[in-house]
DNA sequence: GTCTATAATGCGATAGAC
DNA sequence: GTCTATCGCATTATAGAC
């Protein structure tokens, strides 16, 4: 994937502080553009418009539209990251903050949109983000199968579930209510949906 | 949504065999591009050489590119009603029609490949194909609802699957399977992921 | 750090000849 | 039914002024 230099002093009050606060808004309009759009629709022209400056001006920051895109799906993950505890509570923690991180999504739509669009389109090989989605569908599958794991060492998995299937269908329940719910939000409730999938997995449920 | 005059007279030996055989075959090329782009990004100009004629060869027989997106969309549903005996074996044969539909799908990767980029792109509303996007989700998932529903009635449903829920999953599942197998065809199986699933939504299994 | 100007390409669609 | 030619517009990216 294409990559970007960025600025290693990275503090608010650094000497790129500037550079830096136009950096952000330029990824702040790129998430929106790309996530109504999808990444190979959405054009620079949009993000530029929506930030306030020139193509030329954007393209000064990130030298490429590919950079661009590798930035924010790298900011995003970042963000998520930072912001939920996945390693608390074992198995069931685990699956539990999904639940949560779902329903923190339901806020953000474009995000969502974003990351629909493009893990679709990022299917084929020659997409720029190709490779990046490969990777994290395997990290992300990889995550599940060790909490499914746990969960059947410790007797508390229904019987028949098979930790390495049931970790793809976690993660394509999760992709796939994330179409539907764009296409009509309020008739899906995608946390309560992930919930009870979820419940029918684990002894006990949730 | 946009559409296109088709002629009357739609036998193989009729006054338009000619022009039909043309159709079909712009079809076929636009499944393939359509498929491997998006719609979005795959272009006219890729279908008509890809089928060996000029575009404007290709726009005298669908009046615009939404025009063919939408005949080509109405072809595969036709293929597929007539391919499977949905109507047959109540609750569980649906569903057991379901996981051949599926195995068969993995036959023709542009295909599915079309429907996910498709689906995700869609679900914007200003896209094209959204309200066939929209009508095609809520016909599905009430099949599927009716499926279970019946299945409930025989009480051969475990207890605590709500069929409006599963339904909403079943169809989520194939979605998010979808994108899974395209990435990497070689470690996932479709088919066998979404048996496991519904053997676990039913009495007995499936 | 941001701009204007421009290059080079690709797009969907139309007009009109044959 | 298919073609050539062309229009008008959008696109990514570069060069160079300020």
């Amino acid at each position: 994937m294409v990559t970007d230099q960025t600025p290693v002093r990275r503090g608010p009050r650094g000497p790129y502080a500037k550079s830096r606060r136009t950096r952000q808004s330029i990824l702040d309009s790129a998430l929106t553009v790309f996530g109504e759009s999808g990444f190979r629709s959405g054009s620079l022209r949009g993000v530029a418009e929506q930030v306030g400056m020139s193509e030329a001006g954007l393209l000064h920051h990130f030298s490429s539209k590919s950079a661009l895109l590798a930035a924010v799906l790298e900011r995003r993950d970042e963000q998520t990251r930072a912001q939920f505890g996945w390693d608390d509570g074992g198995g069931r923690g685990a699956l539990r903050a999904t639940v949560d991180l779902v329903e923190h999504t339901a806020s953000t739509p474009g995000v969502v949109e974003l990351f629909c669009t493009l893990s679709a389109e990022a299917t084929t090989p020659s997409h720029p983000a190709h490779a990046w989605f490969t990777e994290r569908y395997a990290t992300t599958t990889a995550f599940f199968r060790a909490a499914f794991e746990e969960l059947s060492a410790r007797g508390e998995l229904r019987e028949g579930v098979e930790p390495a299937a049931a970790s793809r269908a976690v993660v394509a329940l999760m992709d796939g209510l994330q179409i539907q719910w764009l296409l009509d939000r309020d008739s899906v409730d995608m946390a309560a949906d992930l919930r009870a999938h979820l419940s029918g997995l684990v002894v006990g449920g949730l």
